[in-house]
DNA sequence: CTTGGAAAGTCAATAAGACTGACTTATGCT
DNA sequence: AGCATAAGTCAGTCTTATTGACTTTCCAAG
């Protein structure tokens, strides 16, 4: 019996090798959002702040349907976040030029100062990960990643579409 | 000028390429824990009952004061998921053999059927991933991980120590 | 053997973030 | 004209986490 491994075991399928994995990607997380968290308590601002800001400078001129799908929330939970984004002066809405009734929402100088602040905290880290790691290791994360985002059906990050006619 | 190229772009360390796999870690966290989600709730729990779980389930006999450093939250937070967990039967609580005033917490065995139903669905995910990905992505991605857990500092991770001389 | 500190547990108040449900306004489309 | 859609709102609830203060039990050093 020269093949007696399984494939789980060929490919370090085990569980304890899998619970790893969960639990290295429970820390990173953690790792990736702890500066932003810190600059945001600065601003009363929280994570689904952040999350606003980071899809909306991702996909300028979104609009709110567009975001509610992205971060998997109800508009009242972004209402509230994106109420007061706006009224600080980091969001800019505009009324939708094919449909009306839609809102094409981008950043301000303001709001792009502050995605930048918040972005810059967490590419550092990352960029430190990635050197350490090397192109090869880069790529099998960003492969295994990819097929866990897929693996989540094609309700999210469906027709996220930047719609960049509807800016100008 | 034959090497114009900056060690970024050799390494793939743009800013959008960086950009893509924080979202990229975003949508994939978002996704191992979309079906414990689920199932919690019918149990009336959250993902802070589960972190619990799964911890003492990793480490088992491992004391309030490990679990807080762990999750890095506060005893008062804790203690609530706890005391559910407690009350419903999943969780034992052993006076510790050296130090009485140390708690050591483990799982019942309805603590552990709940752990394996919770740990089964998102290991399946991960599994299929990893299938798709192959072994070499696999690699990488541990490395990427390990090295942005890494960068959290010494004060995560640290003395989670399985102290299993405490439990007999 | 006393005293200071550590481990655990608790009560109370507060806040962020998300949810459900119901409803309005404006606009698009048939 | 009438229904559907995009957005916004009000109200109430829930989970998770916070800070602050306090108690009980126990270890360990003086």
């Amino acid at each position: 019996m020269q093949d007696k491994r399984s494939n789980q075991q060929i490919l370090f399928l085990t569980d304890e090798q899998l619970r790893l994995g969960i639990e290295a990607m429970f820390f990173a997380y953690k790792g990736i959002t702890i500066d932003p968290d810190n600059i945001l308590k600065n601003y009363s601002y929280g994570r689904a702040h952040h999350r606003a800001i980071h899809f909306i400078n991702s996909y300028p001129g979104t609009t709110v349907n567009n975001l509610l799908q992205i971060l998997g929330v109800k508009k009242q939970s972004l209402n509230r976040v994106l109420r007061s984004l706006i009224m600080d002066g980091l969001v800019e809405v505009n009324i939708g030029k094919i449909d009306k009734r839609q809102r094409n929402l981008i950043l301000t100088t303001k709001g792009k100062d502050l995605e930048n602040k918040l972005s810059i905290s967490q590419r550092d880290r990352m960029r430190l990960a990635y050197k350490a790691a090397g192109p090869d290791a880069v790529a099998g994360f960003r492969t295994v990643l990819d097929y866990i985002v897929e693996s989540n059906g094609t309700e999210d990050k469906n027709e996220i579409g930047l719609d960049s006619e509807l800016l100008e």
